[in-house]
RNA sequence: GUGCCUGUAGCUCAAUGGCAGAGCGCCUGAUUGUGGAUCUGGAAGUUGUGGGUUCGAGCCCCAUCAGGCACCCCA
């Protein structure tokens, strides 16, 4: 017999698990039409050539493999790349600016761990084709509401800017290809705490002075408007750094105009983020009761679309972990959690009144109440059972004396109580629950 | 990819190297027009898998698979 084993990292999702995941997917997907986003669908299948080298380091990660016409392929590490493929591709038939959501499975080779696995399900939305602060302002807006409308609690979203970062790096005397280490650190603050950062820092080279100082900038602390300030004033003499913070600057007006709660997003001069596509604004989501990991990332990528259009176009986007999502609000208790879809379930008291079960059933169904019908007839007893463990609320009997009178039973299994309808008044007494 | 921990009934877990167990759940009956509570009886296992040591392995050793934690990185 085969293996009876799933694949390292990849999981089954049972029903109940799936029915909390399909209401993250449909609360998110709202808010996400409501902004006016577009569904795209892409292939999970991908020539290897067109995810590398977009993703430094990375890249390591991607699964990678040959079909049987020898063509090598990958499964596709995140909707992000695919999206710019896309882009390029039917270029003439999308209208830029283009706002687009897409759900669906990634795949990354890592070692699993809680909230992490090697397939997971994101939710991205992305604007292509505009650089308007306006834009990032809209997908800090949207991801905002998202986690507001499923219900999270004291979720904050840090706010960092790829050219604040390198300025820093830059009037702390590093280059360019030092830099990358130093994100990294610097991205580890709330781990490891100052005194880490700084060993981090020291360890990998860096001057005491240009670490002391790297350090400095990285705990300036404070509402938006005192943060940016304060780093326009230490950073003033980088061109870079000063158009990111009136860049940032921009985005959080907007994020005021789009009413957005101030409370909700912090400028983090730490936050760095991994994907090395990231050009300007970057950010996550993260939530104290999830202490490793975000709940979501995303920022602006100016140049990636163009590796494949040969001409800028500049993109800011977002990925929900839906994995995660659904992991935190199951430890929280957020959200609906029906034990499973059916609401009614139409008991068969005998082979005589089979059929008046199954025109009940029907007309439960036409008015649309989600109903279960039982496969076996009589003993009453185990019918109820089972619509009890399948969490089904009502059950409905249909015995002798019900259709001589034209009734139907209504038993409440939640509560326990119970009341004969007359069969015409059913759908609307269960619509009614 | 590196290090550490774990893996026994559907679930949670017991069992000095010496007869594989309990609770919950499941099935059955008390109840042939009523689930949940209580009681009756019952089924359930190649101890993740494959090797090895031993008179004898759930327990010790090796490998492998899977899960968790820490690195690394991210959703």
């Amino acid at each position: 017999m085969a293996k009876v084993q799933n694949i390292k990292g990849m999981r089954d999702h049972l029903p109940q698990a799936m029915l909390l995941r399909q209401y993250i997917l449909e609360t998110v997907r709202r808010v996400a039409e409501r902004h006016g986003f577009e569904p795209l669908q892409t292939p999970v299948v991908e020539y290897a050539e067109v995810l590398e080298g977009k993703l430094g380091d990375d890249e390591k990660l991607i699964y990678r493999f040959t079909d049987h016409g020898e063509r090598g392929l990958a499964l596709r590490y995140d909707q992000t790349v695919p999206l710019a493929r896309v882009v390029a591709q039917y270029a003439g038939q999308l209208a830029l600016p283009w706002r687009r959501y897409a759900y669906g499975p990634s795949y990354r080779g890592e070692r699993p761990a809680r909230g992490r696995y090697r397939e997971f399900y994101q939710f991205d939305a992305d604007i292509v084709g505009s650089g308007s602060p306006l834009a990032d302002a809209e997908i800090v807006a949207l991801l905002t509401e998202s986690l507001e409308a499923l219900g999270f609690p004291g979720f904050t979203t840090l706010l960092n800017h790829r050219q604040i970062i390198g300025g820093i790096a830059r009037t702390s005397g590093l280059d360019e290809t030092s830099a990358g280490g130093v994100y990294r650190a610097i991205d580890k603050f709330d781990k490891l705490g100052a005194d880490g950062v700084l060993a981090e820092l020291l360890r990998m080279g860096v001057a005491p002075a240009a670490a002391d100082q790297i350090l400095a900038l990285v705990q300036i602390d404070g509402t938006p408007g005192e943060v940016l300030a304060a780093l326009a004033e230490r950073l003033g003499a980088d061109a870079r750094a000063t158009a990111a913070i009136t860049n940032l600057w921009a985005i959080i007006d907007a994020l005021g105009q789009m009413g957005v709660s101030p409370e909700r997003y912090r400028v983090a001069p730490r936050l760095a983020r991994g994907l090395s596509y990231y050009t300007g604004l970057v950010f996550e989501a993260n939530t104290p009761h999830w202490p490793e990991g975000s709940l979501l990332g995303g920022g602006r990528y100016d140049e990636l679309i163009g590796q494949f259009a040969g001409r800028p176009i500049p993109t800011v986007g977002l990925a929900f972990g839906l994995d995660r999502l659904h992991d935190v609000m199951e430890e929280l208790g957020l959200g609906p959690r029906p034990a499973t879809t059916a609401v009614a379930y139409v008991t068969v008291f005998g082979p005589e009144q089979a059929a008046a079960s199954l025109a009940l059933a029907r007309e439960l169904r036409a008015g649309g109440v989600n109903t279960l019908i039982s496969l076996e007839t009589g003993a009453l007893g185990k019918q109820f059972k089972e619509a009890d463990r399948k969490g089904v609320r009502f059950a409905l009997v249909l015995g002798p004396d019900e259709l001589t009178r034209g009734e139907v039973v209504v038993k409440d299994l939640r509560g326990g109580g119970q009341r004969s309808l007359p069969q015409a008044e059913v759908v609307a007494a269960l619509l009614a629950e």
